[in-house]
DNA sequence: CGCGAGTTTGAAATTCTTCAAGATCGGTGG
DNA sequence: CCACCGATCTTGAAGAATTTCAAACTCGCG
């Protein structure tokens, strides 16, 4: 097969690990060229299949790679002293986990999956030389960590200001559009995680998460029987994120 | 002056822009050699002037450069459709804004001086450049990167798991250690922030905030009048955050 | 079939917000 | 120099949202 170099891929012009990848928009080779992601392979030497329930890392461990999620979901959290568990995020296919563990060399959240999954393992060290010498890889990567941080303004705008159904609509609504964006259904999906999971991750108690989807359901905004949700009015669920609330 | 290269600065060695300055343990140059941090000065070409209440830059704002504060103090605020206001964080000498803008080359936050200040300004794509070539650069801009995210991630575990007291305690602490990582007093400082920004970024109210901020001082634990504030009994501070509350 | 984890629902308790009224501060102009 | 002004802060009391406690329900699975 012949091409420019300098043509951006496209996923049938890939042969190796990142190629059999159908996540290339939603992945560290975006907007690269194929002699760039030919070089990339160096890069994504190994893959790791996690358990459900199982760690992908620790607060703690020492910080060597970053992760790409190839198949399955996970949550990341922090832990209080007192065991106070904060779930920081929920990630799936073709988003990234470890970026935390740049800054002091060690991992200050936990990554556990929630259903058998599997990721690529991206060597830090090898990921920062190849980014000096490919400049697509550079930019994408500084664009995968800064919109980790834009992600995380608004996970502190749903915290702080948001009451208990905004935040599970605001919720339910982004999970719609990253299934979108992965070719799944927009409106009706499993979700990976407990109510206690969803309540961390929103600031709120799993009977507050739980009385919020029986009222959404009460209301026709959506159908909900336990992990099987339904969106069957998502104009009406973006509405309740933009309307002013009395509170706050 | 004559230093072998690769013995890391200090602030006597420097000369120009980031010279001057003696924030480098907090500043980019961290970790660099001299001839590393002379190349540096073609990055921070321009210095600009903010006064209180005006703004560095605006959410929509195309991104061009990111910002090293040199004198004063920033907020960050991200603002919903309904009006509704987050504040994101406050920065204050030697730390980072902008970062947030690399993700979608438009900034996705406000940035507004709290008191009359000074920014180093750092044209991003001549960032990127260097950093392809000065190694160490590029490693402390990551590590600044993923300082931000696990700041973040404090945060979301303040805002989603502690009580109002436990939030302001653990600002004041924060506070504290910044103040004390820059060579100021850590127990007495003054409040740039009004009581209504204090209360946006913790999620609170003004009023729970100026509570809070009385029932501390009721307690013998602090002693605080409108922005001046003196922390009393740090341990004990530190207890409140930790301590297991009933709620949550 | 029954167990256990996870979920739902009700009612009481608690925290925080809202509303309202003063108090305090820094700055300005007479 | 001092009174006054607006902005900010404090405090009280009532109200609302969320949590807590408790009990029952559902579902997958051994």
């Amino acid at each position: 097969m012949h091409m420019k170099a300098t043509v951006p891929i496209t996923a049938a012009d890939l042969k190796s690990a990142c190629s059999q990848c159908n996540l290339l928009e939603l992945c560290l080779p975006f907007g690269m060229t194929e002699t760039e992601v030919n070089r990339l392979d160096e890069l994504v030497g190994t893959r790791r299949k996690i358990k459900r329930q199982q760690h992908l890392y620790r607060a703690g461990d020492p910080f060597e790679a970053i992760y790409a999620i190839r198949i399955g979901w996970f949550k990341t959290d922090v832990v209080l002293e007192d065991g106070r568990e904060q779930v920081t995020g929920f990630q799936m296919t073709g988003e990234m986990l470890g970026l935390d563990g740049i800054s002091t060399e060690a991992h200050s959240c936990n990554a556990i999956a929630l259903e058998d999954s599997e990721v690529c393992v991206i060597a830090y060290d090898k990921l920062e030389e190849l980014s000096r010498q490919i400049e697509g890889l550079q930019h994408q990567f500084h664009k995968v960590m800064s919109r980790e941080i834009v992600r995380d303004h608004g996970v502190m705008m749903l915290l702080g200001s948001m009451r208990a159904e905004e935040r599970l609509a605001a919720f339910l609504i982004n999970l719609s559009q990253r299934f979108t964006a992965r070719g799944f259904a927009a409106s009706e999906f499993h979700l990976r995680m407990t109510r206690d999971e969803i309540g961390s991750y929103l600031g709120l108690k799993l009977e507050t998460v739980s009385r919020a989807f029986s009222r959404f359901q009460e209301e026709g905004l959506i159908s909900v029987q336990q992990k099987h949700v339904r969106l069957l009015d998502i104009p009406a669920l973006r509405k309740i994120i933009q309307h002013p609330s009395v509170m706050r």
